[in-house]
DNA sequence: AACTCGGGGGA
DNA sequence: TCCCCAGAGTT
């Protein structure tokens, strides 16, 4: 038996019924595929649901706002991923008179498609022979075939790129594609998998030498950075206060929070009194700071950890740029705030 | 080629 | 604590 054939039997028999296995409208499998970018299904499941129920169609996403998108998209990260969905969504509405591109080349013009996206695409809509690189197809080949070629370099991706497309079904490259992503995430789990009922265990490398535990080879990553956060929340006599959107390139951008000031440790409440004396918005005003919690929060991201104090500042006039405090829940944040927000209950 | 971009979950 | 997740865009 081929490896596509031992592989597409054992996902006839094991996968699972999601929904967008019950369709091949390239709308929802590519809102499908954006979603799950390094996203597991449990976790993006809800929000495939949630944006199919909001926005059926491309051209009800294209014509949404884009604090709409974020504010479904909340909680799930990576908000490139709604920024891009919104401005690929206008860009096969306004100038593919709401058609999506049908082959890998030009699926990979929509912003947020890259190699693996154009493939899951081009091969379960259309079934173009175009392989899946993934990091569960990462995972299965270099344990099956031995290969300790590190997965997150250049020379890596073309190597697994070129062995997958290889091995791909050429008479249905769908089922194949997914089928590979599957075994990954089901049987070839990262840690501990159950070799001893895997249909490939006679032939797999990694298993006949016991090297299940090296492989991939990953290159690991830079330590992460410290930063620290003092979040301000401003409440007024009239029940308002100020929430910011976030400009410029970095974290969350076009999310909003509480004004921020950023600092190179953890404030007092003596220090952040300095910094609010040069805040433009408190000019001339009264006010009275409190640390809202007491044990700085650590939100911990995979390139930096956030030290997060959130400061209660009470004004005794109205602020520029107030909203009320019930409509903050409206508003697109990061989980960060979002956990505040739910916490204080205003 | 290296860096940046989130948040949840498993062991 | 460390690693991984149906990766892509920018520098």
């Amino acid at each position: 038996m081929t490896f596509s054939k031992i592989l597409t039997d054992w996902y006839s028999v094991n996968k699972r019924q999601l929904p967008w296995r019950q369709t091949t409208n390239p709308y929802y499998i590519w809102l499908s595929e954006i979603i799950l970018q390094q996203t597991q299904i449990k976790q993006g499941l809800p929000y495939y649901e949630d944006f199919v129920s909001v926005f059926p169609t491309v051209f009800d996403l294209a014509h949404a706002n884009e604090a709409e998108i974020l504010k479904l998209w909340q909680g799930l990260g990576y908000y490139s991923r709604a920024r891009n969905l919104h401005f690929a969504a206008k860009y096969v509405v306004e100038d593919l008179n709401g058609v999506f591109p049908t082959n890998y080349k030009d699926l990979l013009k929509l912003k947020g498609v890259g190699d693996y996206t154009a493939s899951a695409i081009a091969s379960i809509c259309y079934n173009e022979v175009s392989a899946v690189v993934d990091g569960n197809v990462y995972r299965v080949l270099s344990r099956y075939f031995g290969i300790y070629t590190p997965i997150n370099s250049s020379k890596g991706a073309k190597e697994f790129k070129a062995l997958a497309q290889e091995l791909i079904d050429k008479k249905d490259p769908a089922t194949f594609n997914q089928a590979v992503m599957e075994f990954g995430a089901i049987q070839c789990k990262p840690k501990s998998p159950d070799c001893t009922v895997c249909p490939f265990n006679s032939s797999c490398f990694a298993y006949g030498k016991d090297e299940i535990t090296e492989l991939p080879v990953k290159i690991k990553a830079a330590k992460v950075s410290k930063k620290y956060f003092n979040f301000l929340v401003f409440l007024t006599p009239d029940h308002t206060t100020i929430l910011e959107q976030r400009q410029g390139k970095g974290i969350w951008q076009n999310l909003y929070q509480f004004p921020l000031i950023e600092s190179k440790k953890a404030l007092t409440s003596k220090e952040l009194e300095q910094e609010l004396e040069n805040l433009e918005v408190l000019k001339g005003k009264t006010f009275d700071v409190s640390l809202y919690n007491k044990n700085e929060i650590v939100h911990k991201l995979s390139h930096q950890h956030l030290y997060t104090q959130f400061w209660i500042v009470e004004v005794d006039t109205n602020l520029k740029g107030e909203i009320p405090v019930s409509k903050v829940e409206d508003f697109p944040v990061p989980i960060l705030i979002g956990n505040f927000i739910e916490d204080f209950n205003f």
